[in-house]
DNA sequence: CTACATGCAAACCCTTTGCAGGCTG
DNA sequence: CAGCCTGCAAAGGGTTTGCATGTAG
């Protein structure tokens, strides 16, 4: 892996948040001025596949990335503010394993993500 | 409501698939040759801000649209051949009256899609 | 020398928008 | 006439790709 490659790695590995490709490419460019969006997209493609880093669709139009647990884990988002909760959820896995009994199939990962309003939002 | 909107509306509550814009088009197009597939989009858009449709993100590059079940369930995707199930469960509703306890939040909806391969696909 | 990595720009694809013309009431 | 509905074409935005150059082993 080269150096811009694990610069990109590292860089969603310490945020807590989960970053859009675009923030990626800000925050690799100090390091790194000559990198480009198109190979912060290709590493981001890559460590996907590798299995290194998580894909979120969190609704916003643009793809989220998270490298702190690798294993799918839901979201609540809030729709007014579009503040993103992780939640430490583990009805869900008990879930994954009675569909796959039930339907047959081999379930790879899930997604699942709640919305709503937070409570700092419900004030206004 | 326009006609041409009503048969929007109609074919999307007659197919029990989840389709997408473009199909949506290709089958309205027999009763209304000159409709065009911006009119189908605005039209989808102003379903969807009425409650009548529910718009989906099944990871296959573009929205899917259900008019059978407002309210949002849980589907089983395969990543081999594009099959979708709809799972009547709900475990997902409690777990959202749980999470609403939990975090304050007002959940308004949520979104659950479980990945994996189907029974015929697994024998291949 | 072979293979992979990179930057740039163009291409992609689905979706949205601007606009002028039509239709309705 | 006011206001919405329509089709067309163009724009939009995030993402992907082709290609020539650069780099490493």
């Amino acid at each position: 892996m080269t150096p811009q490659r694990m610069a990109v790695l590292k860089v969603i590995i310490d945020n807590e948040e989960h970053l859009t490709a675009e923030q990626v490419y800000g925050r690799v460019k100090p390091d790194f001025p000559m990198i480009s969006l198109a190979t912060v997209y290709k590493t981001l493609s890559m460590l996907k596949e590798m299995g290194e880093i998580l894909e979120l669709d969190l609704h916003t139009g643009c793809k989220h990335y998270d490298g702190h647990r690798i294993f799918s884990h839901p979201h609540l988002i809030c729709t007014e503010c579009g503040a993103v909760v992780d939640i430490e959820e583990h009805d869900l896995s008990n879930l994954s394993q009675d569909m796959e009994k039930s339907t047959g199939f081999e379930i790879t990962k899930f997604q699942a993500n709640f919305f709503g309003i937070c409570p700092q939002c419900q004030k206004h």
